[in-house]
DNA sequence: CAATGCGGGTGATTACGGTCACACCAGTTC
DNA sequence: GAACTGGTGTGACCGTAATCACCCGCATTG
């Protein structure tokens, strides 16, 4: 077990990160850098998930660098003892390639939200995509805890930090986010944001 | 055994394609729409890759489109067999696992291509991964036959066909690249184009 | 307490890439 | 040979998001 302070590094990048870090509680990004030292956001972790599993299928060097967006407590499982297991019980194979699948899936996800010309809709796609599950459906709103900074945001949809903060600002003013206090964001109108998502509202 | 002629349906996206198509001959792209129906280049399959095998880890639906980019020769193994020998011999698994994590290798490094700022950089970048692998130390030039179309690199890059055409004029006059007929693309001057790619030298 | 740093908020300016509108050319297809 | 079609080449124009330069407020730190 490893608890980690907000802007730890979770794993480098490079390196043969010899275990697989699963997350209990915080958020984690994936995060890597361009040639010319732009951090470009990946993905995000939540808890429940893990990350750095890449190397027990291929043997390769973490790609990436996983940040904590969040002061975060997780649990470091070594490869070599999860490959063991792997090969005797055949439903850990399982587990982890459907974790892998579902990577896979995330990016794709993610990779096309980057298509997208309006920039207030990929800002709502991105928050719509943070919202738990089991909310989206709800009437009432959503609570994200401890939401990523503009900045984490904004790496990740390929924008400027400053351009995130007007969307957001355009939001607060239409009554559709509010926050609560630093570590709290509220979205008060799901519909409106899953419409805003969807594109069929402009902002 | 089954072939496609340029622009037919490899793989369809939403369904569930049981069976995993390997490519013989040609090249394959892999392709999202936005919300908005824009198209989202996602991967470039080449000849010995396969592709579609994300069903096999998690029996979801395919997520994205495959296109033959030119007439392609392919093999489809159906899923329902390819699990049982996947009990029965390990080594299937660790050779799926393997490319199931290298696709996610290749999609990492897609989507820091997109955070460069500089759009020629960007197209450099595309166009040294289309290089291959025993050609790019070499010193003489290298041939990419039946390449991807300006607007198929496009939709890789998030640009617009006629920026990829600006780019491609630019390494032209300098003689970086060649057009050979409308089916060959001749990289004369490899030194260059990877200081171009990695940001050493201005276009 | 001052000092510091980080995250958010905002205006002015500007470069740059998207869009639109063409033209051109080489294959096909009839 | 005419008519299409798909890919490429190019100029003009314009909108928009990046950049820069600030501000504020709050938490943390010594």
């Amino acid at each position: 077990m490893r608890k980690f302070a907000r802007r730890g590094i979770v794993l480098n990048a490079g390196v043969r990160e010899e275990s697989l870090c699963f997350l209990f509680e915080g958020r984690l990004q994936g995060v890597d850098f361009t040639i010319d030292g732009r951090e470009v956001g990946l993905y995000f972790v939540e808890p429940g998930d893990f990350c750095g599993e890449l190397g027990l299928f291929d043997h390769g060097p973490q790609p990436e660098y996983v940040i904590a967006l969040t002061a975060a407590v997780t649990v470091f499982i070594p490869m070599e003892a999860l490959r063991e297991v792997m090969m005797k019980q055949p439903g850990i194979v399982r587990v982890l390639g459907e974790r892998l699948a579902a990577r896979l899936r995330q990016m794709t996800r993610q990779r096309s939200l980057l298509g997208l010309p309006n920039i207030s809709q990929r800002v709502c796609c991105q928050l719509w995509m943070l919202i738990p599950e089991d909310d989206k459906d709800g009437r009432s709103g959503s609570l994200i805890n401890n939401p990523p900074t503009h900045m984490e945001i904004a790496i990740m949809l390929n924008l400027s930090r400053e351009t995130v903060t007007r969307v957001f600002q355009n939001l607060q003013t239409r009554e559709i986010v509010k926050r609560d206090g630093a570590s709290c964001l509220l979205i008060t109108d799901l519909q409106t944001l899953r419409e805003l998502a969807e594109g069929k509202q402009e902002l």
